[in-house]
DNA sequence: TTGAAAGCGGTACCAA
DNA sequence: TTGGTACCGCTTTCAA
């Protein structure tokens, strides 16, 4: 049995000059009818219509980007969609994009290196402007986006057409190790970030922070950014150090992942062990007992970053490194 | 104090002529240069990609779209990407396209329907093929997406030119009920998606299964799509019918904004109130206790989704309906 | 190895 | 109200 499918009968693209030739007007015609111009006859744009529906005739974006240059796409790159953080601060950037008429391209690099690398190939040429989180080297993300605004969210830059939203910590996790103390503990862990070489900025926070309280600062292990993963640093924090009985976390998953683990261990949150994470999410309120946590306002982190970058793409009065920050404050709930 | 920046010094848009001028070459040539061509000696193209960087040169995406033919970019419509469950799909969607070097555009379109038509509206001359989620009636679907391969996630079609991910729950949502019956449950509730105007596909399932074993069900309210309003839904629910002991939740979400809202109530989960979700969601398993749930495979989801797009847009043997179905199966966890 | 010329598929400006 | 023509910025083909 032949499939009814003819090979070599792929349908080539429709062009406005097939319209034109099919609705016997010229190609001008056809955009006037298409764009809702004045300048055309009633019964002509009638015609001009009904063939370009029955030739199912849709306008190059293409060809019409190149003459109208009325479009901006701004590229935006993210480490793990599935990381609520993330989701937030996407779901602001989009809304921002959207009041600005602009469209969002996301790129989900997973955390790896080599697909951030592919992303930035290709992102360079179908973008205006690149908004995200890079971990490879900046003379990687500068060699690839050559001449296109770029604006790093919670990172130092050097590049000069780069910009940077800085996360600003530093205040809330003195505040968080600071309420710790208050509560009488004085054995303090953390769940740092995993797979990177140096130690996360939040470690160096949490390490100033308690040292400056004279907390002992040597209890950090590192943890995969998932649940799954705090839980398993958890259980490695508390066999190495059986007398902790607060911990401090890289981020909210984190925290949550660790907040299960307690509880499968038997230890009661709070009074058995305190938890705090850091970011803030949403989430945080929907576990038991709710989530205490450094919190980011996500709402303003990407709402922060799509305005530097309208700024940086009409070239006007880009915002200056002290305003683009964002500051995390101690928000209490009932994990520590 | 005069600010530096003169007004109507804004840079014109550097072309792939100012390049060729100032490197002293053709324009043909200073492509080849930047397409890392054969036909073109070492020390000229050096000198063109000097210039090239100097005047700080991109070359227009549309301009080279128009000529190349080779960029396909999918546009996903999405309800709220603060819903884990849209995450998932998302993702999922995101990955699949990368493997085929496919972008995707994402749109938010806050479950309001304003929003989805200016979505629709923008989207048509902005993306090759649509993938989403509407609400809107099917032909302002259509009307905007002239002439576009369109996949709708969880929703009938009727248009040719649409596909149709189809979410099958009636052996799940039937194997909840038979679940929660054999637990000793007779007075079953429901927390169904609010603001639509017609009773959700997913409570004509439970209100099926709940027939054919001989429980009511009456007792059903909507719930806002969130974990507030999931628990605000069950708080009305017990209070109208206080001697409920089972819910069934339109989604994860609600669920889990039930589970807390019990909690807050004293209600013992599973044992004074049984909650079973639907969705699945990775989140799930971070509450306490552990959701159970009619869960979907989203990441079948997306895929499947984008999978139909590649097979439309090429229009070779396009996945017949009995292919586009993704089942949702019970999956026991500690919340029933 | 390089350049001239012809498109890619539209829209804008003009004259008819 | 219409159509001719130029042009948007780039790549491809073909000569030089």
């Amino acid at each position: 049995m032949v499939s009814s499918s003819v090979p070599g009968t792929e349908p080539r693209k429709v062009t406005i000059h097939d319209v034109a030739r099919s609705a016997g007007v010229s190609r001008q015609t056809v955009s006037r009818a298409l764009n809702d111009k004045d300048e055309i006859d009633h019964s002509t744009k009638q015609r001009v219509l009904d063939a370009a529906r029955a030739l199912g005739y849709r306008p190059s974006r293409f060809a019409r980007g190149l003459v109208r240059q009325d479009t901006t796409t701004i590229g935006l790159v993210i480490p793990d969609l599935l990381n609520p953080f993330f989701t937030e601060v996407a779901a602001a950037a989009l809304e921002a994009a959207r009041t600005r008429g602009w469209h969002v391209v996301v790129y989900d690099t997973a955390d790896r290196a080599e697909e951030e690398r592919g992303t930035l190939q290709v992102i360079s040429s179908q973008v205006d402007a690149v908004v995200g989180y890079f971990s490879c080297p900046e003379d990687e993300v500068e060699l690839y986006t050559r001449g296109m605004p770029v604006v790093l969210i919670g990172r130092e830059h050097r590049t000069a057409r780069f910009s940077s939203i800085r996360i600003d910590g530093e205040q809330g996790v003195h505040s968080a190790v600071a309420h710790l103390v208050a509560r009488g503990h004085t054995r303090i862990g953390m769940l740092d970030h995993d797979g990177r070489a140096e130690p996360s900025v939040r470690r160096e926070w949490f390490t100033a922070a308690a040292a400056s309280h004279g907390v002992d600062t040597e209890m950090v292990v590192g943890a995969d950014q998932s649940a799954d993963g705090g839980g398993a640093a958890l259980k490695r924090l508390l066999t190495a150090h059986p007398d902790v009985t607060a911990v401090f976390t890289f981020n909210d998953i984190i925290a949550i992942g660790a907040l299960r683990e307690a509880r499968r261990l038997g230890r009661n949150v709070p009074q058995e062990l305190a938890v705090i994470g850091f970011d803030g999410l949403q989430l945080g309120a929907v576990v038991e007992p709710p989530l205490t946590s450094v919190a980011l306002d996500t709402r303003r982190l990407g709402a922060l970053a799509i305005e530097q970058v309208a700024r940086l793409l009409t070239g006007v009065d880009p915002l200056a490194a002290d305003d683009l920050v964002v500051r995390a404050e101690l928000r209490l709930a009932g994990s520590a």
